[in-house]
Parts: C-alpha cells; structure tokens; sequence
DNA sequence: TGACATTAGTGACCGAGTGTGACTAATTCG
DNA sequence: CGAATTAGTCACACTCGGTCACTAATGTCA
C-alpha cells in the first residue's frame, strides 16, 4: 500500500536530502512512526541513503549528539522524515551489537510515535507508509525494533488513552472502536466497547453527524476526558509468557 | 537499614577492589537491583570509586562494551556488585546528557534485576542494600533510574509472575502477598488474594508446614504455573495519568 | 414507492470476577 | 485455662464484560 505521488505539496515541508548521505555513530536512535490506514497499521520507511547498504528501506534514523536529549532527537528524526512531528513519542528499547544496524552502529535507541490518520509522506518517494504485513526486508535490528514497538503501543494501550492520537480531533465511534481493533489485532463487541468508553468520560458528543455511504449516520465525538477514575484493579495473575 | 558487616562470607564471591577507579565511557549500563528486606524493598548501592565523585553511593555500573549484549552486561555487572547474578534481569530506560551520571558518560542504559530475600551484599561494606525511603543522595541520573526501575518493576508484576523470583523456592502464602503487598505500595485482601492465586493455578502446596512464633503454622508453597491463561481481557479505558 | 441491506446506537440478561466481612483452625503466651 | 495471633475458608453483594436482540436512520434497487 504504498501511497502514490502526491499531487498537492502541503507548505513548509522540508525537502528530502537525495544525495547518499553516509553516517557512522556508536550510538543512534531510531524511530517507529505508525499510522492507520484504512484498517490497517502502517509504518513509515525511508530510502536507505548509504549507497553500501543493504536493504533499499530503513527506519529513519540518526546519530544521537550528546548536547540534545533523546525524545528530542527523536521528534527531530520524525520531522526531518515525516516533515511532520508525531502526535505521541516513546521510548521503546535500547538494542545493542548482536543485531545488523543499517549503520553499523553499536547501539540503538528506538522511539515509537504515533502520527494521526492522513497525514501524507513527503513527495518525492523517499519515505511511505508500509502496512505491517507487506514491511520490504529491513537490517535484522530495524526489523527487532518495528515488532518491540508494536508490542510496547499494544501494552501502552490499557495504560493511556494513546489511540486518540491516531484520529483527527472529532471522530465517529465506529471510526475509535475501528482504531482499537487494527492496534489490539483482534475485534471488539460494539456494545461493550461503547460501555467501557462511556464509563470512563473519555469523549463527548458534538452536535454534528456525518454519513458514511449507506447506513445511519453516526454522531461525532471529541476526545475529552473528564473524571480520573482510579484505575484500581485487583490482583491479577494473567500468564502472558 | 544498612548491612552490618558479615560474619560469615560466602565462599566463591569476588572481593570488591577498593582502589579508586576511573571509568569514562560514552555509554554506561547501570543496574537497579531489588531485594526485599522485612516489609521494606530495597537498593543494591556501591561506594563511589571515583575520587572525584560528588556523591559518596552510586548504582552499580560500567561501560558499554561493544561485543558484548546489553543484558548481558547488566548480569555481569551485577555479578560484580553483588557477587550473585539476579534472577530476573530487564531493561527499564535510557537516558541522556540532560543529567549528570557519576561517570559523566553521554548515555545510559538501565537494567533492573530481582535479587531473593537473604541475598547478603559482599564483604567489606563496599556494597549495600537501601530502603527506598533511605536512598542517599545520588547522581540525578541515578536518582531517576531508581524511580523509573520501580515503576516497571511495579508496571511488569501484573503482566508476568516476576514477584516470585524474590522469594526463596517455598514460601508460605502470607510471605508471598507481603511481596505483593510492598511492590504495589498497598494493602491487599486476603481472600482475594488467594482466590486470585488459585484460579490461576501458579502455586502448589507441599507437605511442609513453618511456625512463625505464634499463630496458626502456615502451610508452605511452590512456584508451579500449571495451565497458561488466555488473559484476555477486556478494553478498559483506565486512565492512570 | 416500498422492501431490503447496511450502519449506528441502546437495553437487558447472564455468568465470571472482585471487595468485603465473618467465620473456623491452630498455635503461643500468660 | 482463656486471650491473642496468625492461617485459611466461605458466603454475600456488587461490578464488569460478553452476548443477543432490538430500534433507528440512511442508501440501494426492483
């Protein structure tokens, strides 16, 4: 699903470097950028720029400097590829030399970001959103990265309301119970979806409907969270490993 | 709650050097350990080695090595501190320059490890285990590792049965919600505990009963997970922050 | 136009899970 | 002996999550 040629160029989105670009580091950070599309998750690959590279894509990635904290590195990373920030960044796992780094450095920081639904990679080719399911070859420590992260956005998932950050401000219901099933990989029951997000004052409804082809038209929501609950569960011992 | 100094040293454990060293490095692996103490959790800390230290305690820890895996990096560091390897070891967080580390490194990685009740630091006071609420001063970077490894710590015990590595091999059921009980920083319901406990088929008993001065002997338990659990549950909106 | 498909949204039931108090059991201490 | 202390279980009420069934509002097509 890559996307085609952009038509309409958004303003103020830097231009992608196309000159071979060789860096060496001990340590970079890398960065995980997921998107929906439809209804699936994608991820945002670039074009290797070390013409000794292996593998044609990468993630987006660059050499961590010792003056600039490393989320900050990170949303600059996003930005320079993406020409846009993520929405929501997180530190995910620091990976060391056992695995292939595209650029042979000996260790990695890996960010996940979350970037809403729409937002167009840069023209120019170098960078598109890949669904998970159809990710070309990548070095072995990319390829360790993109399945941690998605393990950590999962986990992080029953944490914090992190799925907002992959809609636009007003949504339908079925458009957020849509986003929940492509993150969590599995479907969800209308019904007890609604109740659990109506007991937890996530959203609010705005006075607007919008149609979707056939079918009832579905209200809109905003994301606005009201009332902390306190989250207390009992004990539980669920065997995951 | 200092250690006082050891009669009896264990056979086979490495002294500790107690010349000053100098470590520099670009990237340092640092190693919360835990132990539990009496109703208390508590911090494996060494002296500083070096002369020019600000601080007088500091986390274990070393240099990077490029050649060798960050996990196990972490076990050996250990090792060297404690003289015993942890039973659990995981990454909790990487940090950088925007605070100060005792060996002034760029960047860190930190590893938590579980250590089990009765664990004695080495010889020679060069090593000793803190409550949390009488950790020294300590380097920021190392003060924020401590309170990111408790808060995986505490984040990882409702995902996987990780409270059991800090007890000995058989415990008795009391002994095991006290662990809880000091891990989560709250008071748990008998009842529900063990109701919890059995449905999930992580312990058997054994035909062993201990006195704890007065009161009802209490039967003693094996970890033993039998069936794995779906764990599956529900979409639940908690909101923690 | 009217039947039908399609999507949105709600109500109600049931069974599993959780918080809680009260009870019994077995030991030590005085 | 009885009181205190710790271990262990039971039962009740309530909540929560899975599910089915229903109503509502639109587009499609004969």
């Amino acid at each position: 699903m890559r996307e085609r040629p952009q038509t309409s160029a958004p303003a103020g989105r830097p231009a992608v470097a196309a000159r071979p670009v060789i860096r060496r580091a001990l340590l970079s950070v890398d960065v995980i950028l997921f998107t929906p599309h439809g209804r699936r998750l994608t991820v945002l690959l670039v074009r290797a720029t070390d013409p000794r590279a292996r593998e044609r894509w990468e993630l987006p990635w660059d050499a961590a400097r010792a003056e600039e904290a490393l989320d900050v590195a990170a949303a600059r990373i996003a930005r320079s590829a993406l020409g846009a920030g993520p929405a929501w960044t997180r530190q995910v796992v620091a990976s060391g030399g056992e695995q292939r780094h595209p650029g042979e450095t000996e260790f990695s920081i890996a960010y996940l970001g979350l970037v809403p639904a729409g937002t167009p990679p840069p023209v120019g080719g170098e960078a598109s959103w890949f669904p998970l399911d159809e990710i070309p070859p990548l070095a072995p420590r990319h390829r360790a990265m993109v399945d941690s992260a998605l393990a950590m956005l999962r986990l992080e998932l029953d944490q914090s309301p992190v799925a907002f950050r992959l809609l636009p401000p007003t949504f339908t219901l079925s458009q957020l119970q849509e986003v929940y099933e492509v993150l969590l990989g599995r479907k969800l029951h209308k019904a007890s979806f609604r109740r659990a997000l109506h007991a937890a004052w996530l959203v609010e409804p705005i006075d607007e409907w919008r149609s979707e082809g056939r079918g009832r038209p579905a209200q809109l929501f905003r994301y606005a969270p009201k009332k902390k609950r306190t989250g207390r569960r009992g004990v539980r011992f669920d065997l995951l490993g």
